[in-house]
DNA sequence: GGGAATATTCCC
DNA sequence: GGGAATATTCCC
């Protein structure tokens, strides 16, 4: 295992403590979720045609990457970066930031956001939501986007009460959804103790008339 | 980094996936979480008086243990077992797993369930997670609380960003809640198809029986 | 591909 | 000490 990388400083850089007070994941981290800056800058540090064939590269026109050899990439690469070396747990993570597997044949991965050049625009993916998970897939709802589209044109100064509206309203939002998925739980089970109750009475009448 | 414990394979058991298609933490796990046995296991393997003085061993009446030299346990001991070399990192699962710090003057530590030459007694101990357990009462929404305490002495015109903070707060707090509220529900519905799942089979197995 | 658990990190 | 985010793993 290498160090460069896989120092602990550079580990985690949380995108939360904006400021003050305490946001989550509905303000934009100032900075990219280490794990885009890590993969990034490992396809940069790649490419230099080293001894061997190519490990993993850019695709032609810079709007994606693949990784030629999955074996090496795993043994050689990953360690280098992260905390394993393995290739599940790297897809794992592509699919948690949204990228998308674009050829049955090669392992050829892309993101809107990710693009050879544009280090910069890394800042734009974030995590897919895994609201606390705590519901069922068939009641869960969109609300998604909760990427804010915060107009450059008024820079630094005070954005951080237009960042706290923007905020509330996404939780206002967020509490309405829950809402309407508690009530469809309460339907649910009313539903469910009826039809337990009717399957009861079946029963005791089947029992009685077989008596 | 060493390779033995870092190995993939004993990484993570997690004691999900009893039995049908269960849930994971109201049933108790078969094996303890990979965090204790390395731990327990760590103890175990240290102890043997190596050359210099110790690094980390049982207290006296192996009712607990003590790390004796947190700088050589960090970099010695702890990549042995973990992916990382941080002591805080390992404190910070101490806790989760409620081990209790029992001295001012020395890392010692104690849990009930983690003491020397009960192996077997680490399944028993648990993460302190926020475990949806039955019926408890939460289900006391703060739909009100949302009209904010503001102290009228501070009469700032400034003060509408500390009300939004002050509301966005409470928001979060809010939505906890109801997250909470649908674990609980989602906890009841999984119990409800149970039971009927029961009723229906022994309404079956009696039918069956009696024609 | 994604849900969910544990692990690691950062912050209060 | 603990809340909460990201990381890693396991499983479907």
């Amino acid at each position: 295992m290498a160090e460069n990388y896989s120092s602990n400083v550079l580990d985690l850089n949380l995108g939360v403590g904006n400021g003050s007070g305490q946001v989550g994941q509905s303000l934009r981290p100032r900075c990219p979720a280490p794990f885009l800056l890590k993969t990034y800058d490992l396809l940069e540090e790649s490419g230099d045609g080293g001894s061997g064939g190519k490990i993993v590269s850019w695709n032609g026109d810079g709007s994606g990457f693949i990784v030629w050899s999955p074996a090496e990439f795993s043994e050689l690469t990953l360690p280098r970066y992260f905390k394993h070396n393995n290739f599940s747990s790297f897809i794992r993570q592509l699919n948690t930031y949204g990228f998308k597997k674009i050829s049955s044949k090669r392992w050829e991965f892309k993101h809107e956001k990710f693009q050879r050049g544009c280090r910069d625009m890394l800042v734009e993916i974030t995590r897919k939501k895994c609201e606390p998970s705590v519901f069922p897939s068939y009641l869960k709802s969109s609300s998604e986007e909760n990427a804010i589209t915060s107009n450059n044109s008024m820079e630094e100064n005070n954005n951080s009460h237009q960042l706290l509206m923007e905020e509330n309203k996404n939780l206002k939002k967020e509490r309405l959804e829950l809402q309407m998925q508690i009530a469809e739980f309460k339907s649910l089970e009313m539903k469910l103790l009826e039809c337990l109750s009717q399957v009861m009475d079946n029963h005791q009448n089947k029992s009685r008339g077989q008596c």
